[in-house]
DNA sequence: CGCTTTTATGCTAAAATTTTCATGAATATA
DNA sequence: TATATTCATGAAAATTTTAGCATAAAAGCG
């Protein structure tokens, strides 16, 4: 029989489909087929497994990757590089072991998304969408508060949720913000002010990571003086200009 | 602008749709076709099945925004076309003014995209992603059960929502199952028997809504007998030959 | 080494899915 | 109301998938 000099082995294919599907975001059984001087049975097993292992998503004629159906969402996110970047600088400061108490928001769920997977930390989030995103991770344990949803913001909120929370002893407690200024940080939503009070109250260090567009703005209610904040994450430098009037005022930051 | 790819997947196509809608809050089926480059017969599809599913709000000559921020954990659902069945026929059972505790499970999420909106009922719940779906419903008041995360099902477990749940008195609970036989429900893992054994004993009416496939299926731990199913909801029609044996089991079939 | 078993691949026909087209009905808009 | 769009439907065409079977290579094993 005639040798085959470019046969490659199954896994080498499959390795080279998850490589045209990371470059193009999706791949056409007949394109492979034909790329990879295989039939498209051959093809459409190997996206079948992929798609069983969870690496691709298969449809039909081709196969897409995971991450483009969740395009939509990230262009949707607003300012979304800046969240990333903010994203990065809060993960440096989880260690192994830790206790985590974390709010909702979109910041927090960009931290979530990016949880490196050798972590092994504990998780008390008020935020399902966190909870979700979090439980995706291997070796993270994630305890989700109950109570009462808030239709608008999507977390849970009233007495059990606060009433809970001051039973947690949280190493750091992460807080999406909707407005601050050099006085303190505030929200426009009573309810949800007084579970963010209580997260405080029951951790030692409270981590802020927040877009710069927010400083410099105030809501109705109060939450904590500025000067309680433990370490203030935004995507600028600390050496920024709107920066500067809180370097004095905040522990840390990055 | 928008741009012209060839030949794009079924899935492709509507992320874009998504996206597009995401940027603009409305889309016309005409400047997709045109975009796209497929017929607006196939656009028309495409807007329905999204529609659907909850994604977008169809109109005439278009599809407007529905606030949505889940197409991340939207996965596909098996069994799509009798899980809406079941869902519709599900739904008959729902009166004003209820307390309604549920388990997750898709079935379960197909149920609580169709609430229709009039309705005024009280939602407990165990599965975080149960619960975002309910929230965006005008008069739905939703309590999430909190707890451990289960990794595998989404769902809240442990000692904490077992209690929580004894502490609830529903009227009815809608119970999604793995396993069912003429014996009686199961389940493959411990620790979710333990919550649903909660569930069932806190609800008057306990209400089953599975894909008939599940029927005659039996796994490793029982959760309760058939006989004390109060409805059992199945995409097949009460006088199906599979549904025979049940008739006598179980009080109410739909 | 031979022998069996397993795995991978390709082929075919039938089934399912997707898309287009044609048509009349329904709906918007001037 | 008249006119133009849009919609729903079913049939047809194009494409993709499934399933069963045959072949050949690879792996195990006495």
């Amino acid at each position: 029989m005639l040798t085959n000099r470019n046969s490659m082995l199954k896994k080498e294919r499959q390795a080279f489909i998850i490589k045209e599907i990371n470059l193009h975001n999706k791949v056409l059984s007949s394109d492979l087929s034909m790329a990879l001087d295989v039939s498209e049975d051959t093809i459409r097993r190997d996206l079948n497994e992929l798609a069983m292992e969870g690496r691709v998503v298969k449809v039909h004629g081709g196969a897409l990757s995971k991450s483009y159906q969740m395009a939509a969402v990230q262009a949707d996110t607003y300012a979304y590089e800046k969240k990333e970047v903010i994203a990065m600088k809060t993960l440096k400061l989880f260690k192994d072991g830790m206790v985590i108490l974390t709010s909702g928001g979109t910041t927090m769920r960009e931290i979530a998304k990016r949880l490196p997977e050798s972590l092994q930390v504990t998780f008390f989030t008020i935020s399902p969408l966190i909870a979700l995103e979090l439980a995706e991770h291997p070796k993270a344990d994630v305890i989700l508060l109950g109570g009462q949803l808030s239709n608008a913001s999507k977390v849970t909120i009233g007495a059990e949720v606060v009433q809970k929370i001051s039973e947690i002893k949280a190493d750091i407690c992460i807080l999406g913000i909707n407005g601050m200024d050099l006085d303190g940080i505030t929200d426009s939503d009573y309810e949800i002010v007084q579970v963010k009070k209580a997260m405080i109250k029951a951790s030692k260090q409270m981590i802020i990571p927040t877009i710069s567009e927010k400083l410099n703005t105030a809501l109705r209610y109060k939450v904590t003086p500025t000067a309680d904040i433990d370490c203030l994450i935004t995507e600028l430098s600390p050496l920024h200009d709107t920066i500067q009037p809180y370097l004095s005022q905040v522990k840390l930051v990055l």
